[in-house]
DNA sequence: CTCCTGGGTT
DNA sequence: AACCCAGGAG
């Protein structure tokens, strides 16, 4: 029985979150048990700054027309252009063709599941190289968005946000907060992401349905 | 580190 | 109409 009012138990808090996320997971298209490599990478791209509801039908019928990260590569820009239509930041759409074409040329079009590899593709940075590797691949690896920034600050050090950048010793408190096994950690990745978008929300926080109220060190601070 | 982006929020 | 956002790039 895993110990709620120890602020600092990660173990407790991993469990509670990830069985919380076994429940209230919303069921979206690039989570489906066919996804493939390149649609979660696609749909990571656009959900850089894009809400969900958005990316939803786009994804469907970008992946529709580009199965493939060599069909993207081979399409017209202007054709690449249309078919983001209101995603915003059209020079994303641009750079993921880059990144297509980085991947037919360098991993045989294929979405490779090394971090170095991905971090060195156009569009890709830490975030969703480590995004892709847990959920594409069920690897573990260190998933830091905000969402799980704003998660740690308030659960394990009792701040109502993250610092403005990102400080070693939070990147390592979150390294604490990854299972040590894959599929542990692209769970704890998805269920504490999952958490900062449904419930822990940057404004009007909805403690009374968190499942780790009891242990947040930031409502235990008189929130 | 700072800058950049355009949609969302206030 | 300012200001914020969130991630990548330089």
């Amino acid at each position: 029985m895993p110990d709620l009012l120890d602020p600092v138990a990660p173990d407790a808090v991993r469990e509670t979150v990830v069985a919380w996320f076994d429940v209230h997971a919303r069921d979206l298209p690039w989570r489906a048990p066919d996804r493939t490599p390149w649609g979660v990478l696609v749909s990571e791209v656009m959900l850089q700054q894009t809400p969900v509801v958005r990316v939803e039908p786009a994804w469907r019928a970008w992946l529709a027309r580009w199965p493939e990260p060599a069909d993207l590569a081979a399409a017209s820009p202007a054709d690449v252009l249309r078919a983001w239509d209101r995603l915003g930041y059209p020079r994303r759409a641009l750079r993921l063709q880059d990144c297509a074409r980085a991947l037919v040329e360098r991993h045989g079009g294929q979405v490779p599941d090394d971090e170095e590899a991905l971090l060195a593709l156009p569009g890709i940075g830490s975030y969703t190289a480590a995004a892709v590797r847990a959920f594409a691949f069920g690897r573990r690896s260190v998933v830091l968005d905000t969402n799980v920034r704003r998660v740690l600050a308030r659960v394990a050090e009792g701040v109502a946000l993250p610092a403005p950048a990102l400080t070693v010793g939070e990147r390592r408190l979150a390294e604490e907060y990854v299972p040590a096994d894959d599929a542990g950690a692209a769970r704890w990745a998805a269920a504490s992401m999952e958490l900062g978008a449904l419930v822990c929300t940057a404004r009007a926080p909805r403690c009374g349905a968190c499942p780790v109220a009891d242990a947040c060190a930031w409502r235990r601070a008189g929130s």
